[in-house]
DNA sequence: GAAAAAGTAA
DNA sequence: TCCCATACTTTTTC
């Protein structure tokens, strides 16, 4: 039952009924419909593709309809009261650091000049917006106080008011045109890229609507800058198809004159295979092979391929539903991946949707929804963005973790109904796939198959779902028997779908060949952090697809769905011996000293009893494996780490979940990636991996499924201890760039408060500090081998180039609460810093001797 | 079951 | 800035 409201809501049949397109992403005349009155009913099945006249009328009134909003009385003070505590919100100066999302290269088009916003921002002036920019020219409308957007003629920043009324809507609105570059509480920050401009395209959206309703809620007239570039943008999106005919690959246009332009370009052209003779070849290939080899094949493919041999490209033309002309050529699989993405760089974008529903070829999947399944509204929304126009679109979707992108995944499995494929990149991560498939839907265990090294299966009958590993399809290396069976089963047949978990993993040198040595008509890409610390992020884009729908972090967890985190940076002061030391050595040399500091062992210490008397549950997690066991074994407390075996792994998870003697355990990195981590609900930093902002966020990801959501408050603790002065600063920052785009802000803790007269306080005497000292030293030494020490004298330079980095890096901090999260009263804190600037300039008295050294030198 | 080899993250 | 190092996974083979 429930599961048929579900489905209807996204499973849109068709763009002609009455159902009302992408609705959630603009306005109706009612400006203020909550998201379930904006679906509606399946519409009869009637042609797909055409969007009857007057339906296409009632969408453009709709989309103009956003009437001017009233102006509302609350309305003036309301953006007064923002404007003063945009001061006060540092996060929200961080709009615009530029670290967030490299630009495609067509933006380039518009130049990004601008600075971040200033301090003294003044919303109701226009040129104190963008600092480097003098915009006073713009006339503000009449009635700009209602309408929440800024948008940048120069470089197509966006930034919405959220505290507008509108601000629901204008985002929604938003998030389907432009990334989201970062939402902290008052002053959300978007871009729009050629990028998001093809997402909103291929999601049903018009070059007239997004215009139309940019200028609704814009506090100025939108430039024609940025009209031009949204028209450039968007007329060329899904000219250029890319199809899958009998597991052939096939650039299909409309167009013959760009049918043309492809074929002529240089890459392109010489790309093309000529069709008959692959079929020839095909033949022969399925004739030769081993009966038994076919076993898994589909007749009717091999049936498909002799009829194609008769009629060749004209038995592959009949099959299209539009008898429109046209024009396609076939290009191999190896090749597929440099089509797409020369296809990209041509601003011909190649559209990649699976009419599912009218693909009679691949056999059905019996799947569905259980009726006891329920799909929260956020998770439907990301759905209608894949459905919306009744097929299935290739693209990501990025949820935050425990917000449930396994159920979506499934449930857009169980919209296309056609044999699935998952790839995950642990064997951990395959089996709770299967396991939640299972629990979901209807799907029968025969029809499942697993595929990883110490499981080959594959399913029996027609069509099926199989679950495996990068590692295994993108294997290069020779494969055992039946590997490569299992392999043959799985390149040898269409896939009506693809679900592609932890999609940022895509884009590495090996694994990005799954997505063509598979042919799938739809793929979907799921994960919580689209980001990496290299410049391959973007290559998605032609990979697997446009992002469809990204969530906001603080919505959901402000809505319950996910736990309330309050964050802090704690800043533990090196120890005199310690920081001597650390100025002693080289850079690989210095890591173990900031992490092994005393003062940080001693925080570390306080935190977890503070937090264990509160009846949390902690993490504690050490990049580094010899930390992680020397403070786990000091503590006496549990730990796993790469080499635990599974066994082992278990039995302390279990304990961690079961036992309230066990509280607290410290994981290495094994516990970023897909270890199921039972409830925790307090996670402290003590070294992490240099700057990466993905494993930042996804530690994090870790508490976010804290209970006792609904309270008010904080429910949920991330504590990064940093050693002041050193490296960790610099890196510290960085990983958070992630996560205060999302909104969250980072306090800084200076001191604990009562750390000091904590009973069994580690390392209080001068003595036990020098013996971990020279515990870290040799250590460090037999790590090093004989490596002589070089460049000593650098350290001066390096120290003053992190104090710079740290003052960039005020920026991201932020000394107050989450705007509208109350409740930080259960922080282990006493004093934070009230003025960074001071703290910064408050050196250890080992830096200013050597600065003075330095000076006399 | 252990060890080798190769891949990933940054 | 860049390049590590390292820790970790996966697979296959012995």
């Amino acid at each position: 039952m429930e599961d048929e409201i579900v489905k209807r809501s996204y499973h849109t049949r068709s763009r002609g009924g009455k159902e009302k397109l992408v609705q959630d992403t603009v306005f109706s005349d009612d400006s203020l419909v909550t998201d379930d009155e904006e679906y509606g009913d399946i519409a009869p099945d009637v042609d797909d593709n055409v969007l009857d006249e007057e339906e296409e009328e009632e969408l453009k009134e709709s989309l103009m309809q956003v009437s001017p909003p009233q102006v509302n009385p609350l309305l003036s003070r309301k953006s007064k009261k923002s404007a003063s505590s945009s001061k006060s919100t540092a996060a929200d100066e961080n709009v615009g650091t530029g670290m967030n999302h490299k630009l495609a290269a067509k933006d380039d088009i518009l130049h990004a000049h601008l600075d971040d916003i200033p301090a003294d921002f003044e919303p109701d002036v226009v040129s104190g917006m963008f600092k480097t920019n003098d915009f006073s020219y713009l006339k503000l409308k009449p009635d700009h106080a209602s309408r929440p957007l800024w948008i940048s003629p120069n470089d197509g920043r966006v930034i919405l008011e959220s505290f507008s009324p509108l601000a629901e809507q204008a985002q929604d609105f938003l998030v389907t045109i432009a990334e989201p570059v970062s939402r902290p509480s008052h002053i959300h920050e978007y871009r729009i890229t050629a990028y998001s401009l093809y997402a909103a395209v291929s999601v049903g959206l018009e070059t007239e609507d997004i215009i139309a309703v940019l200028d609704r809620l814009s506090k100025v007239p939108v430039a024609p800058s940025i009209i031009n570039f949204i028209k450039s943008a968007t007329v060329s999106y899904g000219k250029v198809k890319l199809v899958i005919k009998h597991n052939r690959y096939f650039v299909e246009t409309s167009q013959a004159d760009i049918l043309q332009m492809l074929l002529n370009d240089q890459i392109i052209g010489n790309l093309r295979i000529d069709t008959d003779a692959a079929v020839d070849a095909a033949i022969k290939k399925k004739m030769s092979s081993d009966p038994l080899d076919t076993q898994g094949v589909d007749p009717n493919d091999v049936k498909a391929v002799f009829s194609a041999v008769v009629g060749s490209n004209k038995a592959l033309e009949e099959e299209d539903d539009d008898l429109d002309a046209v024009h396609a050529f076939e290009i191999d699989n190896a090749s597929v991946e440099i089509v797409k993405k020369r296809c990209q760089e041509l601003d011909y974008p190649v559209l990649e949707e699976y009419d599912f529903r009218n693909d009679r070829r691949n056999p059905d999947l019996d799947i569905d929804l259980k009726p006891s399944t329920q799909i929260r509204p956020y998770q439907e929304k990301s759905l209608s963005k894949m459905f919306g126009n009744g097929r299935a679109r290739s693209g990501i979707i990025v949820l935050p973790c425990g917000a449930g992108k396994t159920l979506v995944g499934i449930t857009a499995a169980c919209t296309i109904k056609k044999s699935v494929i998952v790839l995950c990149t642990s064997s951990v991560s395959v089996m709770q796939w299967r396991q939640q498939f299972l629990q979901w839907c209807t799907l029968q265990p025969e029809n499942v198959a697993v595929f990883t090294s110490d499981n080959k299966e594959m399913f029996q009958t027609e069509a099926g779902l199989v679950v495996s590993t990068y590692s295994m399809v993108a294997n290069t290396r020779n494969r055992s028997y039946d590997s490569q069976k299992v392999m043959d089963f799985l390149t040898g047949r269409e896939w009506g779908f693809i679900i592609l978990d932890e999609v940022h993993v895509v884009p590495a040198a090996m694994f990005r060949r799954v997505v063509s040595t598979i042919a799938a008509h739809a793929k979907l890409g799921l994960t919580a952090t689209l980001v990496r610390e290299d410049d391959k992020i973007s290559d998605l884009n032609f990979l697997i697809g446009p992002k469809l729908y990204e969530a906001n972090w603080m919505e959901l967890s402000q809505k319950g769905h996910i736990a309330n985190v309050q964050c802090a940076e704690v800043w533990c002061p090196m120890t005199a011996e310690f920081y001597q030391e650390y100025l002693r050595e080289n850079a690989r040399k210095r890591m173990l000293l900031y992490i092994m500091n005393p003062t940080k062992f001693q925080a570390c210490q306080f935190l977890i009893q503070y937090h264990e008397k509160r009846g949390d549950k902690i993490i504690v997690f050490s990049d580094n494996v010899y930390a992680l066991q020397e403070y786990a074994l000091k503590l006496g407390k549990p730990f796993i780490y790469g080499s635990t075996p599974q066994q082992e792994r278990m039995n302390i998870l279990q304990n961690f979940q079961y036992n309230d003697q066990i509280n607290t355990i410290f994981l290495s990195k094994v516990g970023d990636t897909s270890i199921d981590l039972p409830e925790a609900t307090c996670l402290i930093q003590i070294s992490s991996h240099y700057g990466s902002r993905r494993q930042e966020a996804q530690r994090l990801g870790r508490i976010l499924r804290a209970k006792r959501r609904n309270d008010e408050g904080f429910n949920a603790f991330f504590y990064s201890l940093v050693s002041k002065d050193t490296q960790e600063m610099y890196y510290s920052t960085k990983r958070q760039a992630f996560l205060v785009d999302q909104g969250y802000a980072f306090k800084v803790i200076t001191h604990l408060h009562g750390m000091e007269n904590l009973p069994n306080l580690a390392y209080s005497s001068a003595r036990e500090r020098r013996e971990l000292l020279q515990e870290v030293l040799l250590k460090n030494e037999e790590a090093a081998g004989i490596e002589a020490g070089e460049d000593n004298d650098s350290y001066i330079w390096k120290n003053g180039g992190n104090e710079r980095q740290r003052k960039k890096s005020k920026a991201v901090k932020s000394e107050g609460s989450l705007a509208g999260l109350a409740g930080g009263e259960d922080m282990a804190y006493l004093e934070y810093s009230s003025n960074k600037n001071k703290d910064l300039r408050d050196h250890h008295p080992l830096i200013r001797k050597m600065y003075y050294r330095s000076a006399n030198k």
